[in-house]
This record gives C-alpha cells, sequence and structure tokens, in this order.
DNA sequence: ATAATAAAAGATAATTTTATCTTTTATTTA
DNA sequence: TAAATAAAAGATAAAATTATCTTTTATTAT
C-alpha cells in the first residue's frame, strides 16, 4: 500500500505527535527506537517531513523533532504520505495508466475508485493527534 | 497500490480473457502490444499466471494464452494479485508491521480496517469476466 | 525427419527503493 | 572561544523490482 519510507513516516509522525503532547522533543535515535527502524534512513525521511513543514526540528543540544501541539490537530494522514509517496496512491489508476480518466476509464475503473475513494477519505479526514491519543491511552502501539 | 507486475497481470487477463471469448488464443506479442507492456517482463508475469492455473498456455504453432470460458466468470481479481504480489495488500499491516493485528493494532489499524476490508471484498467479488466484458463492449481501454 | 513457431527457463542488466556511512552546519553549554 | 550535541547534506551501498536478452523445450506443419 505505502511505502516503507511513508510508513516510517508515519509513524515517526505519530510518535513525535505523542511525545510533543508531553513537550518532549526527541532525537533520530529515540523515534528510531521507539518505532523500530532503520535510524538512517529514519533520519532521511524526517528530513524531507521537516521541509514540508509537517514537523519542526531544530539542531544542537537540547535539540530534536517535534509538532507544536496547535497544529497537531489539522495535521493529517494524508499530508504525510502526499509528502513521501505522492498522491497516486488516491488519484492514480488502479492498472497504473498516466492517469486515472472517467473519459476513457480502465477496466477496474469502477470498482477500483469506490476503494481508493474511501481511503482518500479516510486519508483526510485521521488527524495525527487523534492517532497519537490512541498511543496515549495504550490502546494501539508503535513496535511489537 | 499494486506493484508493475500486478498491474500487467491483470491487463494481461483481461485481455486474454476477451479473445478468449472470441475464440482466440493470443501471443505474448499480441498481448504486449494490447496492453502497451513490455513483452519480455510480461512473458515473465505470463508464466507465473500460468503455473497458478489462472491462464492456460500452449507451446508451438497456433499456440498462446487462453482461459476457458468455463473458467472465466469464476476467475476473481483477488487470485491475479494473490499470485504476483501476495496477500498483503488485502491482509497486511498498514503501517508495516509483521502482521496485522486485533489484539496489539497499529495506530492506523482501525481507521485501514475499513478500506482495506473493502479492497478485499472488491477484488473477491469482482470476475474477469465481468472486466473482459466492458472491454468488449467499448465500455473501457486497455490502453491510452 | 526438418523447419518453423511460440512459450519456458535461465542469465544478465537497469532502475528504484531501502539502507548506511561520512562530512558539514547549527546550536548550546562550559 | 572550545567542546559537545544533534540535525542536514552528501556520498555510497545493498536489496528489490523492473526489464531485457539468450538458450531450451514443446508443438505443429511441411
Ligand atoms: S482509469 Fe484506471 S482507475 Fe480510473
Ligand atoms: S495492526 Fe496495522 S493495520 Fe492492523
Amino acid at each position: 500500500m505505502f511505502s516503507k519510507a511513508c510508513e516510517y513516516a508515519i509513524r515517526s509522525t505519530i510518535y513525535i505527535a505523542e511525545q510533543s503532547n508531553l513537550d518532549k522533543r526527541v532525537s533520530i535515535t529515540d523515534i528510531a527506537k521507539a518505532i523500530d527502524s532503520p535510524e538512517a534512513f529514519t533520519a532521511k525521511i524526517l528530513q524531507q517531513l521537516s521541509k514540508n513543514q509537517i514537523i519542526d526540528s531544530i539542531k544542537g543540544p537540547n535539540g530534536g523533532f517535534s509538532i507544536e501541539k496547535k497544529n497537531m490537530r489539522n495535521l493529517k494522514l494524508s499530508q504525510i504520505v502526499l509528502a513521501i509517496d505522492g498522491d497516486s496512491i488516491y488519484k492514480g489508476c488502479g492498472l497504473g495508466f498516466k492517469e486515472c480518466s472517467e473519459k476513457q476509464p480502465c477496466p477496474v475503473h469502477n470498482k477500483f475508485k469506490i476503494v481508493r475513494d474511501e481511503l482518500k477519505y479516510m486519508l483526510e479526514n485521521t488527524t495525527i493527534l487523534e492517532l497519537s491519543l490512541g498511543l496515549k491511552e495504550g490502546l494501539t502501539f508503535l513496535h511489537r
């Protein structure tokens, strides 16, 4: 579904959000441990998230990554997916044509569209805040 | 969503089904032209489909690929996806954990599950026959 | 039997994705 | 100002996916 990079991006963001809610900034090392991901690769992904203003990053001692509380409830899953994987997952053609077209639909178009639109809706209406709350409450997990 | 290999597999199968409905066997060259795919790569994929008994293949002159008419309406999209990409698309965890778990759910589990189950339902209830009919009737297209 | 046809099988190559390592830049603290 | 900390940037490497090319096997028609 998503690329590895995007999976790590989502996991990282949720973890950063959880920690930011506790007013804690987190380092790459912390994050990679918390979400069980390759540290250097995760660092690259966090750079992209930072450039896309999805997370904040501060260099130097007491630095690290964070998300402003006031932004959390407006930050949607779709923004992370867009920043890392682009929009093809919920806009592209299921059979790989250059673009999905209503006028020249591929054979799976009508069936696929429904699922894809539901995915789109889910991504656009799920906030990082709500995902981080489930984590905080011990209902969900970032590693096993 | 699907790998390139899987996209070509689906496109190929639909095309073969359409032609089999006209009692025509088709060669790799035909297929690659019809679905606009790299021929040699497509050949490899058709080998897998043949091994998985999704399509029939006959060597030699007048040979080629086909699907028995009586099998077409029982052949589901899910079987093709399973043969090429495996079942992770509709069984796996959205955040890449080894397996999706109800007991130790990842943060997106409850949201993701709904979309994934709908995808699963769609794949398991869409037949190659119906997809090939849309093509035959000129309502859908295998290339642009 | 021989030649022609077409897929299967095997080997190799290109590209993309995933991952790691090294150097640089920014910031803080002593 | 110097040392320590932590991310950014750049270079490189490993693995997976996508793609191509060559050889072999099966089948048909002459
Ligand atoms: S054209 Fe293929 S999904 Fe719309
Ligand atoms: S545990 Fe991640 S989707 Fe179920």
